[in-house]
DNA sequence: GTCTATACGCCGATAGAC
DNA sequence: GTCTATCGGCGTATAGAC
């Protein structure tokens, strides 16, 4: 049983380069647009067949980005809601994490946000039905009970709420607007909050 | 020369059944998991051929969609700013030419607003560099300049109105919100109005 | 357990009969 | 000018040598 302190990656690691290489082709050129070719070459494993020794096929690479992508966001969302109590400072943490995603790894905002999932994963549950974004919604409904947020449709709430949000955020992936999401952050959250805060001050 | 009285269709009719079936696919099940067996089924002309005696390849199936949809709208845009002088109303009309849409021809609506357009038309504008989109915006820095908005960046504007007023209609496509949009309609218009007006008095 | 070579199918696209 | 037949190629996927 030798010890593995050779060059050679173990699975796991090339796994993950298979991952990243594939979340940035997809995030840059689209699911559909991006070859196993393309991501055996981006990534370590420079041939075709040894992403057959990860994942079964091309989907299920996609599966697995999602899979971990929402992974991950639902053990953030889990940690905000921790911290405290209150609606607004939890919603407060999650668009804090998504400009900070933005900036910091935008592909998989561009995931996220831009990506056609249900043209690439129809087996999958669609975003809003997933368990980080069922805690959005929670968090929300908490907020009109403890009378933090105006007394309308939480479904509603979150549509405006995350329209806008998101929307910018989205224009920051494509460049439409040009600085970096952390610019345009403190601003937009206040936009957002006051849209839906029950008094709404600010203005 | 004989009269065209024939059960023929005209070479436009067909264009157009198959711009129509075209347009549906896409909107159902995007652009790459729709074959042109699957639009020459779908449209009145039963053979692949056909579709050739139209349209040169896939692609500019496509591209005659974009293209006649952003037509169509910049039209409809001029109008809404021939009737009336201003911002608000015109903006007014957008809004609800935009829910109209989305209840009456939710495909189109579908291309505009949940169609990944650069990854299936990578030559094309991106739709805020379009002529409709570019004159949406001018109506907010008119708005501004006119004090009826608020003095923000007309871009940050832009992205918080059409933040709600689109995920709010990309809820009701994708069947997130169950209601028709004209359910939305007037409640939506309000709270983006609001939003970027100068005075927010409404609430 | 990694690469070469190759199979296989689908789909876009064309040629050519009628 | 419409359909049949078919091509060519790409991209996924696998078999098998080493």
């Amino acid at each position: 049983m030798e010890q593995e302190l050779n060059t050679t990656q173990t699975k796991s690691e090339q796994q993950n380069e298979i991952l990243v290489a594939a979340l940035k082709l997809f995030a840059e050129k689209g699911y559909f647009n991006t070859s196993l070719t393309d991501i055996a070459e981006a990534s370590g494993v420079k041939t075709v067949s040894a992403i057959y020794q990860h994942f079964n096929n091309k989907q299920s690479i996609a599966n697995k980005l999602y899979e971990n992508i929402l992974d991950s966001l639902n053990v953030s969302i889990d940690d905000i809601r921790r911290r405290t109590q209150k609606s607004s400072e939890q919603l407060r943490g999650v668009v804090d994490l998504f400009f900070k995603l933005t900036d910091t790894a935008p592909t998989v905002m561009t995931f996220l946000l831009v990506m056609p999932v249900h043209e690439i994963l129809p087996e999958q549950k669609p975003l809003f039905e997933t368990s980080a974004f069922t805690k959005i919604l929670k968090i929300i409904q908490s907020g009109v009970r403890a009378g933090e947020i105006r007394n309308i449709d939480p479904l509603l709430a979150n549509a405006y709420f995350f329209g806008i949000i998101n929307n910018t955020l989205r224009m920051v992936l494509t460049g439409e607007l040009n600085k970096s999401a952390e610019a345009y952050r403190s601003q937009t959250w206040l936009a957002a909050w006051n849209l839906v805060a029950k008094k709404s001050s600010v203005f």
